[in-house]
DNA sequence: CATGAATGAGAGTTCATTCAT
DNA sequence: TATGAATGAACTCTCATTCAT
């Protein structure tokens, strides 16, 4: 979900294999890509059939290998692209907001709102774990470099508590997509409900406040 | 992972479609779940191999169906198999601390070590979102369900900051995960200072301490 | 055509990806390569299809990788069991040649009457040059490896003139293959006739007889 | 290798189905050739691709049928331009030598150099076996014919023994042919060192000499 | 219980050729 | 002439599952 960002957009649809020369040829090409994100999301990668994808967008068979080396060639060239809409709909609205915490409050209600109208791109990206692992790990490794440079910011401008930032991103981002996955996709909750909880969860933690009055016990169970 | 935990135990292995009633049957069924728990974690639900998975159990491909009624049955069985190790590995530990945050930190650093030494059940059970949706959805569903009930217990006992416990149990769960996966399955970072990291994290939030001085705002970009 | 000689026999069918273990097996193997050799021989390495090859050998298409990797493989195994097969047929006649230049003639004929009658081996064997060019160099090579050590032997009995071995078991080879593409696949010629005629050029060349007139002239035009 | 000796010339570049009108045509249609004698030679024709000779030709796919009718036509065109250069350099060669014997020696030489340096044309031709049978039968038989007539006149003018003639053309063929695979294609050795030994051959045969000491039998093994 | 050969539907992929621009 | 996108028939290969022994 990032960074394409300060590269000269060397393509004007990342990850395909072929740069379309006509104004045909781009519009084949989009809608090979529409009709992936269709045929993806609704039948997972091994699932999908290429002749459906080339069927939904109207071409022959053939066509596909045109812009296409291989199934996973689409697939990547989908992730890229569906990451380069996730951060054109959030960048704004980050960048928009007064003080740090205010702006991992936006980016998180902001996600939830895109993830909540494109519910294929969840699954999408989240089966590239199986389907391009190093994708995957790319995406994921360099959103959370790029929290936790926000962060380190902040932490040096006292807007926030010293500590490790890059734990901290991991754990954001985690709050995040569970929250996109549990209110995004599943379930249709208010955002805004959704992020005043869990922002009252970041900006205060699990910790009573101070004046609150503590008492004692335990308990039991494991975690996820 | 997890919850199979009161059902009568109907068979030694959880899961499988036959109860072997002999001394070999029983070992060639733990043999293929082995097997497939290699298998499975190498490649992934669908470029695994029954065929592969019977040559690494050292039987012959026909055997595969007297213990199991299809490729998804033995995943699911190996999924409740895995899921019950984490069990329990994770619950005494959490039952054993003395109060609901330290019991939250607990499960942390069990699970973080636990996925470090099985990274391939990581992988498993993270595919089951793929191969068996509606188990999936279920497994983390009775998981948040469970930590939130843990946490209105607490919040009743004043233990913690009043506010809705789902949306903070999610939060906490995609903390774990993504730690998990972060610093269980990818780095080799000590799990204890990642858990200290986010128990500061957790326990204050990115808030700066009430003393220390504030200054201004800032900020900028996308979310995961 | 030869050199599996005394090599204890690895499998049946050398070449095959996978030795049948039972009788069923090894009919469903046998079948195939025999339909191979007909696809192959009649429509050539590229134009043949493995649909065809099952259907032919009555079995189903998925039968055909029980056996063999790939269209290449069983073409190589096919190659190799034809080699054995002329080997089998013409190295006896070899042996039963009282001298050397007998022991050839006979090996001529034998390769001859051999060739007319499995026109499709010379196809398939010469088409190797293209499919696996590897097997191919090797095939000659030990072929004219062989023909050179028969020679050098009877070279040191006095039974031929001295000369370079090498070079004359590759014209030699040269000769039985051109003669058995233009009289066994192409003509019907009696294959005796053809033998005796070579057999002249062989045991006395283009030179004329010590006691005939020489004259002088000369000519033209260019080679094959 | 050879005869469209006496056709009238209808184009530039025999076989090509298109007469270039414009230089620029003219230097396409080279083009086009000279790739597609590199594709074919590294490839084989099933192998090789149309898409690959316009890309090295650095022109447009659709160009190539502007010149050539299909991609048996363009090999046929190539085969028959091959064959020219063949002939262009062995014929003069031939023509220059005092006797038959001579001539035929001089034509295996310029023969095997030669080949030696356009490797990729031996194997072009010898494909043409399997691309079109017919003319790969015409292209030998044609070249015997007129070897087997040289002889004849030799053989008339008492050159040479009486014989068949076209046994005895086949048979120098195939030396030729064989020698050049070895020694012209596979091998480096000087080729007027494999003339001079495969030359004691042609006019000595295997024969020991009249008054060397004759020995006695020996034997064993199969030909090629 | 175990074996391993057989099955066959269905997938991805290739590429010579056509044609509108 | 030249271009390059579009075509689609045809092919190789996979593998979960069945079943006779």
């Amino acid at each position: 979900m990032s960074d394409t960002k300060n590269t000269p957009a060397p393509a004007p649809v990342p990850g395909a294999n072929k740069v379309p020369k006509t104004e045909r040829g781009r519009r084949t090409l989009r809608a090979l890509l529409n009709a992936a994100a269709e045929e993806f999301g609704e039948k997972g990668f091994h699932d999908a059939a290429i002749s459906q994808i080339t069927a939904r967008a109207g071409v022959a068979t053939g066509s596909f290998y045109v812009y296409f080396d291989s199934k996973e060639a689409i697939f990547q060239a989908l992730v890229r692209d569906l990451s380069g809409q996730v951060k054109d709909f959030v960048a704004p609205r980050i960048a928009a907001a007064p003080d740090q915490i205010a702006a991992e409050q936006a980016g998180q209600l902001a996600y939830l709102e895109f993830v909540r109208q494109h519910k294929e791109i969840y699954r999408i990206i989240d089966e590239s774990e199986f389907v391009d692992p190093a994708a995957y790990r790319e995406h994921y490794t360099k959103s959370a470099t790029r929290i936790a440079s926000r962060l380190q910011s902040a932490m040096e401008r006292g807007e926030i508590s010293d500590g490790d930032c890059e734990v901290r991103a991991w754990a954001l981002m985690g709050i995040n997509v569970f929250l996109g996955l549990r209110y995004g996709v599943w379930g249709d909750e208010a955002p805004e409900d959704v992020v005043r909880e869990a922002g009252r969860f970041i900006t205060e933690g699990l910790a009573p406040r101070k004046d609150s009055p503590q008492k004692s016990p335990a308990r039991r169970e494991e975690k996820p």
